[in-house]
DNA sequence: ATGCCCTTCAGCGAAGGA
């Protein structure tokens, strides 16, 4: 079986237009054959189409206005599988799913779920955060017994480990970390699973995200919530993942940065 | 101590993010 060397990335952009002259230098320094992006926070009506196309990707949006909303770029033929997660009214935008050269592409952007507790107990917002996740384990596992290969990537809003957060004592009760929120991470994982970045670069720490209050990038606060997921037929392909941390160093820069990964022909 | 910051929409603050 022959493959197509492959470059995918994920991005959290937080705003694909407050960040397109960013976006669209980093796509022409690094050239990646697939990006996803979360957090577009844009209708399909206002995406920039016009200049991500001249730069040699289509793109497939799924927004919504002012809020979430997830996009796939690329420069090979791509064909739309599924924007629907989780059949309940008013799904926010928060999937999007394309097979390119033969993968599913799965692009994610799981829901917070803070604040966890209210008055009440657990929050509507947490609950929903858990009913999502469960979704997304059920929709993974079908495409596997369909021997579907398969890229999950995006903003999962997991600190899967201790060693994925600056500070993991100061995240503890918070719905990023709580056990409950971690498990759902080792249900992927004991899905057979491999996280790209655990793959190759063991348990080295790295972060995806620096929150913008208390200069917690000058402080190098991270924490590791944006991921790549593979298929073994996949990792058996990985070549490289990187975090372009770089990019939270420039002028309004989001507060997630790009992580690519290299799959091998 | 979810306040610090940033984005959107719609105004001259609120909601949401993580």
């Amino acid at each position: 079986m022959t493959h197509h060397f492959l470059k995918i990335a994920t991005w959290n952009i937080n705003s694909v237009r407050a960040r397109l002259p960013l976006l669209l230098a980093w796509l022409q320094q690094h050239k990646p054959d697939v990006l996803m992006l979360q957090e577009i926070k844009c209708e399909h009506a206002v995406f920039p189409f016009l200049e991500i196309e001249a730069m040699g990707y289509t793109a497939l949006v799924h927004g919504q206005k002012s809020y979430n909303g997830v996009a796939i770029l690329s420069t090979h033929p791509i064909q739309e599988k599924s924007r629907s997660l989780i059949s309940e009214d008013n799904e926010p935008a928060r999937f999007l799913c394309a097979e390119i050269e033969g993968v599913d592409c799965m692009n994610i952007y799981a829901p917070n779920g803070n604040p966890r507790m209210d008055d009440a107990g657990l929050t509507e917002k947490f609950r929903y955060k858990l009913r999502w996740y469960a979704a997304l384990v059920a929709d993974v596992q079908q495409r596997l017994s369909q021997h579907r290969a398969v890229v999950l990537a995006g903003d999962y809003n997991i600190i899967p480990e201790a060693v994925d957060a600056a500070n993991a004592a100061a995240w503890e009760g918070d719905a990023l970390y709580v056990p409950e929120v971690r498990k759902q991470w080792r249900h992927l994982m004991n899905l057979g699973l491999y996280d790209a970045w655990r793959t190759l670069h063991g348990t080295q720490q790295a972060y995806t995200f620096w929150d913008y209050q208390a200069g917690a990038f000058q402080r190098d606060d991270g924490i590791r919530i944006d991921h790549f997921l593979l298929t073994p037929s996949l990792a058996d392909r990985l070549e490289n993942c990187t975090i372009h941390r770089e990019m939270r160093a420039k002028e309004k820069a989001s507060d997630h940065v790009p992580v690519m990964i290299s799959l091998g022909a």
